[in-house]
DNA sequence: CAATGAATATAACAACTGTTATGATAATTT
DNA sequence: AAATTATCATAACAGTTGTTATATTCATTG
């Protein structure tokens, strides 16, 4: 669907200017420049800044979600575990700049009501891929029994945020392979003694 | 000083703002509005926008910098340690719209280096004060000596981040007691076998 | 080929922005 | 008491914003 590609393309322009510029001066006519052409086209695709905002914010998540998916699509066990969530550390270059559109999407969200709840929608729905997994993990004792899923995926999703935030606001931040080990010890353990 | 006191009424109405509507839409005039005054009084304080939102910045970090020392003062061991980070929780309403603040500036930092060189700075400040707590309690035996504080203490602020930004996306957060329990439970798997 | 509609450009709109200059008033200092 | 300065109000400025209307070009369809 051509109509579908274009939209696309204006969402993944507003993303570059939003990396490089910030979410405050990504305007209209920026995003438009990004695509070498007109206002025009913009409005054309999206009725409002905020549906093109919305869309945008809805493409990282999803993205996101994709990537996942495929990684762990042949994987089983704690591995998985650890697949699932390091498909969000912001492990290369990509990763890493859909990460500052996240949070610059995230900080933009504050005192925007309806912004925060697209916002606890996606989380929401990762939150339960994670407490499923944690679950199936249970039955199969690989995992302890005396964990709470419900709790433990939170506590794993902020894990995986708090690290993804600090390669940003650390000036000696965790390198990749550190990220990864962190994620891997903490999931080591919750295995059955 | 009378001075520096206006100073800080002007950048609380800025919190207030900023946690209520949002920073982008966190004008000169409508912070003058907050305090029930005109423009003049803001300016007359601070010369660009940015320099208010600076000193903003700073007064995050330093409330909670502050709130931090007075909390472990008569504390020590590994309770020094869960004192100090549990510090930067959002366990109360007044930690929570810090926390918010906080949120918004980082994302408005995205794009803009100097800004976020600031971010840097204070969490590079708050990483080295982590660092000698747990070079402390190694000395101590208190804490297991295969561990390395350098990267330790990225680990430990992650989880603190990660933990309060779940309480901002999560539809189903951690209870305040429950955010002290992850951390608690974390830094005991630190201790000694 | 004609016609319909999509795709893009251009321009203008009012609203809002940070900044600055100018007054007026109150407080402090000399 | 006079003078100076801090404090605050008001107004105007040029620039930017999202939005909208209109015009133009192009492709598709009948």
């Amino acid at each position: 669907m051509a109509q579908n590609d274009r939209r696309l393309e204006v969402s993944e322009a507003a993303w570059r200017v939003i990396a490089r510029e910030g979410l405050d001066r990504t305007s209209m006519r920026a995003i438009a420049q990004e695509m070498d052409c007109t206002t025009g086209v913009v409005t054309h695709y999206f009725r409002n800044k905020q549906e093109l905002i919305l869309f945008a914010l809805h493409q990282v998540t999803a993205r996101l979600q994709v990537s996942m998916e495929v990684v762990i699509a042949d994987l089983s066990g704690a591995d998985r575990l650890v697949a699932m969530l390091s498909s969000f550390l912001p492990l290369d270059r990509e990763r890493q700049e859909i990460l500052q559109v996240w949070i610059a999407f995230l900080g933009y969200a504050v005192g925007r009501e309806e912004l925060m709840a697209e916002h606890r929608q996606s989380a929401g729905e990762l939150r339960i891929v994670i407490v499923q997994e944690l679950v199936a993990l249970q039955k199969q004792q690989i995992i302890r029994s005396d964990i709470d899923p419900a709790i433990e995926a939170n506590v794993l999703l902020a894990l995986v945020n708090g690290v993804s935030l600090d390669t940003l606001i650390q000036a000696q931040p965790l390198s990749p392979e550190q990220q990864q080990v962190v994620l891997q010890r903490y999931i080591s353990g919750l295995a059955c003694n």
